[in-house]
DNA sequence: TAAGCAATATACTCATCAGTAGATTTACGG
DNA sequence: CCGTAAATCTACTGATGAGTATATTGCTTA
């Protein structure tokens, strides 16, 4: 317990703190694995022998390691739901303008959506999950929704936001910046940042012309 | 065949063409019953057998007129499809300011996609279908899409919509207009009208504040 | 009136896949 | 050094569901 875990070089004899991060690694693994798949062939269609044999390993592993397959997707769901709920709580508790305070939770909100866990949790709606996941999953999301109107709301009141319908504007740009789960290629020439720059500044700008002040 | 097939009562000796339509309605029924288990529980959670005791009718008849799963999906998702070509067709033969075409448009596509096979329409990646449905409705599709710029740029250029980045906003908009497939309630107390009008409002309007004229 | 086709049913087959049983190995703690 | 727990495997079970084989009935047409 008294070996600094970072810069000692392998040994064959790990201490309890490696062995609990070695484990946390594979399930790391399993569940990166099991996200693309997701994502590429969708959850119904991934069976997890399929992740199994992508990793090298055997079903009755990620059992083992997971407890079942709609656990696996839970987990997912969480991991890409985790860094919006920061992302809304530092959003909250910072100062400024409310515009701008909604447009830095906007581009991180955008660019989670565009990484594996985030596209996974765009993607995952209500039917494949058990109702009792899905609630806390709706719940979860709820919160997130929950702070997008607060933040909007803000800015209609300090000015900076024009008097919009808070609930709907919320759903377009909800809908604006989950929408690249379905068509972003992180292989293609547009990286998330940059879409996520663009999408938000479309959103705060509107397709009207503004004249010039 | 001299039978006017509107007002004549019920006859047991039907027609070729009365014939023709009866089948024609026994198809609608299906897909209507399949696109409805589709939305509520998914693709993949929904067998045909359920359809068909839905119907209580049997799964092989369901095959009779269909042929088999996929094309069950196909058909819904072509169905949802139609209308947006439909809308697609009219905006681009019609005059007027490039702003306001591209409203009509928008408030159609906003609409078609909370029916019922607008929403299997949105709702149907890539990843429920062979690879060649699969790129025979990204075709269909791509073509909206393309009327969706084409009518952006015509704004643009007739100094109706801001110099804006037109393949950004196009995928913004139909994000922000796709999303209530996920999430709308034809129970709910709006209707797809309103809320059509009020997110392609959102997205015209912009959030940042307009001064006044 | 026989042949053929449309519409429908029952009762299968066959593949897939989630999940489990139980064996085996290794490491650790007492 | 033995017993326990973790990690992993092979080899199942059992359910589900797509799709089919085949029978039946009745209408249409030569």
């Amino acid at each position: 317990m008294q070996v600094d875990v970072d810069t000692k070089p392998a040994s064959p004899f790990r201490t309890r703190a490696e062995k609990a991060q070695e484990r946390e690694q594979k399930r790391d693994a399993v569940l990166t694995a099991a996200v693309r798949m997701f994502n590429a062939r969708g959850f119904h269609a991934t069976s997890l022998d399929d992740v199994a044999a992508s990793l090298g390993i055997s079903k009755p592993t990620i059992y083992h390691y997971l407890g079942n397959k709609e656990q696996v997707l839970i987990e997912c769901v969480t991991r890409g739901l985790e860094p919006l709920r920061i992302a809304a709580e530092q959003a909250q508790s910072e100062g400024g303008r409310g515009i701008d305070r909604l447009r830095r939770f906007l581009i991180a909100y955008a660019r989670t959506n565009m990484d594996d866990f985030g596209r996974c949790m765009v993607r995952t709606g209500d039917e494949l999950l058990s109702p009792a996941s899905a609630a806390e999953i709706r719940a979860r999301k709820s919160e997130i929704d929950k702070t997008l109107r607060a933040l909007i709301a803000d800015g209609i009141a300090d000015g900076t936001i024009a008097p919009v319908d808070v609930k709907m504007s919320a759903f377009a740009i909800a809908g604006a910046l989950n929408w690249p789960a379905r068509w972003h290629d992180p292989s293609g020439p547009s990286g998330p940042q940059d879409i996520a720059v663009a999408l938000v500044d479309t959103l705060i700008g509107g397709l009207a012309p503004r004249p010039p002040v």
